[in-house]
DNA sequence: AGGGTGACCTGTCGGC
DNA sequence: TGCCGACAGGTCACCC
């Protein structure tokens, strides 16, 4: 479910709710993907200070910690006073003085962890290796001869993008997914960037895709139904060109792309 | 060090 | 209807 515009429209959906609210206990389901790394009850009485953003995680400030917050492939997040009794997949469950902030993640890749700040080792080996935002400055994709579009999943020479939106911003630069990083001209390269800011910011400013079921922390679906250009599209005509829109697997993640809009 | 692969876990969908 | 494999928005540990 969330790519980074989703994880941010979910932080924005609950940040200023939940900031000043005092912890009264975390209570864990079935494993997820880290354990929390301390005992729950370091977080008593800990008061919340804000919530911010690092790729995809979101990075909750405590008076006396920090913690992690990363909702996987499936995770997604409510903040609410009076939600019902946990079910099956409610796997973490923040309780505050100001309401009970619920990870529910039926696929368990999510995470909550607790670090002491972000130079603690148990942050520096989650947060330590990402690349930069990609709405901001600049990124350096032709240092890497890996195909394009596994840079840009990978997370370390540009944090956010996933499945969807790569293949989205890559259509929109017209660059083929298997073109070598290395081999992209400083045009592309530009070219790239702005269709990565311009998918990212668009999905964003219209409360984030709802391809599936995206809701934000108030149990509120986006109100943009992502019309992709080409992802999950395989075989149906280009939206630009009419050509059939194929598809291939990197990485063991599907791409799409047009083959006559997108250069090799 | 970069690049490729397998792993984690559950739900859903299409095909037979 | 049931069963089975393929696939799903992420990213880490592990090899070479």
């Amino acid at each position: 479910m969330p790519e980074l515009p989703e994880v941010e429209v979910t932080r924005q959906s609950f940040a200023a709710a939940i900031t000043g609210a005092r912890i009264q206990g975390l209570h864990l389901g079935l494993p997820l993907r880290w354990p929390l790394g301390v005992d729950t009850t370091v977080l008593r009485d800990q008061t919340v200070l804000g919530v911010r953003r690092r790729g995809k995680y979101l990075l909750m400030d405590l008076s006396d910690g920090l913690l992690l917050w990363h909702l996987g492939m499936s995770g997604s997040l409510r903040f609410a006073v009076d939600l019902p009794p946990p079910g099956k997949h409610d796997h973490a469950n923040l309780v505050t003085d100001r309401g009970t902030l619920r990870l529910h993640d039926p696929r368990r890749f999510g995470a909550v962890v607790f670090a002491r700040d972000e130079s603690d080792p148990v942050a520096a080996k989650l947060l330590g290796g990402l690349g930069v935002e990609p709405l901001g400055p600049g990124f350096a994709p032709e240092k890497r001869r890996a195909p394009i579009k596994q840079v840009l999943l990978a997370g370390d020479v540009v944090v956010g993008v996933g499945n969807i939106y790569a293949s989205e911003a890559l259509f929109a630069a017209g660059i083929r997914p298997t073109k070598r990083a290395h081999l992209l001209t400083g045009p592309q390269a530009m070219r790239l960037h702005t269709a990565v800011r311009e998918v990212l910011s668009r999905a964003l400013a219209l409360g984030g895709s709802t391809l599936k079921d995206f809701k934000n922390a108030h149990g509120e679906s986006g109100y943009f139904q992502l019309d992709a250009m080409v992802y999950d599209r395989a075989g149906l005509p280009c939206r630009v060109c009419g050509t059939p829109i194929k598809t291939l697997r990197q990485g063991q993640r599907s791409t799409f792309y047009c083959p006559h809009c997108q250069k090799p």
